[in-house]
RNA sequence: CCGAGGGUGGCAGAGUGGUCAAUUGCAACAGACUGUAAAUCUGUCGGGCUUGUCCCUACGGGGGUUCGAAUCCCUCUCCUCGGA
């Protein structure tokens, strides 16, 4: 990537509870909650947002407790924004335990055995009641091995339940001022073909939203075609409005995806490999990721699996650069050993840890 | 001292004549994790090398039966539980 490629986005996006300077990454609080962490804790890592899941929370607590708290922000106790994801990732992971037509998808709780259905103006409706700030459409996410045609349907399928949503959205917010109305973006599909993220890249803009989103691409194949999908959608999605790669990534796929224009990132990565021993470790180029294009985003950091034997007896600290709870007071021997023993007070520092890093990364690269 | 039941790989605990270097769980060691079915999942886990349906050593010790024993018999030893 040359310097002229580097496309770096400043934006400021205003939300119900506050403005948001890109490019940004969301913790993940899918049932209304980042595992082990409290608001307080998120406030200190410098969350600016979290993204909660529409499909999750509408299962459990339910919207009875919801209503019952005046929304998502009060019951969680986060005053900042919350974007709330439609549904649409579960339509792929929980690909087993589902049915769709075009009226909407029927899932069954793997657990239970019990069956709820979704629909666009559901999906809508629950974002509506759980307050969020950043509505997403429902979309359908294809699995993967996926042949062209299934894509392509998902592509249309998508576009349509994109309209409806875009539709009753506008019938049910059409009253709220607009410093009180959430956004609400549109996702785009296609997989890895370019003429289909193309064509579903211009159809959600004919439809109009506040932001794209450049969905099916975080889990398998389609991964490794980022920067290809990048160059077969951004060019169709408007100058002026955010850009949201959904559920990724690796610190290399945000920068990269940062300099190619992406704005907005969420990703379970620093939480999930945060739980289970894998922390980030900052390199020397760590802060000067913005600055040259030379730099290679891959080297920018390492990862250490802490739970390794070699560090049983390790004084030093996780990383000499960070300012995480976890780095300015313990070594790496100490959270081995809560690791070892197995105490949730190892996945809270190491979560945190690892937000921090990926929050300063966002930091580094909004000061270009 | 008598009666009964036991001693299996770091631990727990299967296996009662060949398919057993030995089920399984835990621990240990390593790996994975991308819009969270995920505090989860995978692999290795007696030793050796020429990595092979290979060789050694091994189911408390010793001896025996058998083509073949962790498994059957004898003996020693240790543990547990009842009774003196």
């Amino acid at each position: 990537m040359d310097s002229k490629s580097n496309k770096i986005r400043n934006l400021k996006i205003d939300t119900p509870h506050g403005s948001l300077k890109t490019p940004f990454f969301m913790p993940i609080a899918t049932r209304g909650v980042v595992k082990g962490l409290t608001p307080n804790d998120l406030e200190k890592l410098k969350a600016t947002l979290v993204l909660g899941n529409t499909y999750h929370l509408w299962l459990k607590p339910g919207l009875k407790v919801i209503k019952k708290f005046n929304g998502l922000h009060k019951f969680m106790r986060w005053e900042k924004p919350i974007l709330t994801d439609s549904g649409g990732f579960q339509v792929f992971s929980l690909s087993k335990f589902r049915k769709i037509t075009d009226k909407g998808v029927s899932f069954s709780e793997p657990e239970s055995g019990k069956k709820h259905f979704l629909t666009p103006e559901k999906s809508i409706d629950i974002q509506l009641t759980l307050g969020s700030d950043i509505i997403m459409v429902l979309d359908e996410c294809p699995p993967w091995p996926c042949s062209k045609s299934e894509v392509s349907a998902a592509v249309e399928r998508t576009t349509r339940w994109a309209k409806r949503c875009k539709d009753y959205f506008v019938e049910k917010t059409g009253k709220i001022p607009k410093s009180e109305k959430p956004l609400l973006f549109g996702i785009v599909q296609g997989g890895v073909h370019k003429d289909l993220r193309e064509k579903s890249a211009r159809e959600l803009t004919s439809i109009g939203f506040d932001g794209y989103a450049v969905g099916g691409v975080a889990v398998g194949e389609p991964r490794e075609y980022l920067k290809k999908v990048l160059r077969y959608t951004l060019p169709f999605l408007p100058e002026n409005k955010p850009r949201y790669l959904m559920g990724l990534g690796r610190p290399e796929e945000i920068i990269d995806s940062v300099k190619a224009g992406i704005d907005m990132f969420d990703c379970v990565i620093p939480t999930r490999e945060g739980r289970h021993g894998r922390l980030f470790i900052r390199e020397k180029t760590f802060g000067k990721i913005s600055q040259s294009s030379k730099i290679n985003s891959k080297k920018v950091y390492s990862r250490i699996n802490i739970e390794n034997e070699k560090y049983s007896l390790d004084k030093s600290k996780i990383d000499s650069q960070c300012d995480c709870y976890l780095c300015q007071n313990y070594s790496r021997a100490y959270l081995r050993h809560l690791f070892k023993i197995g105490d949730t007070l190892a996945m809270r520092l190491a979560s945190e840890h690892n937000l921090r890093f990926y929050l300063e990364m966002m930091e580094k690269l909004r000061t270009k």
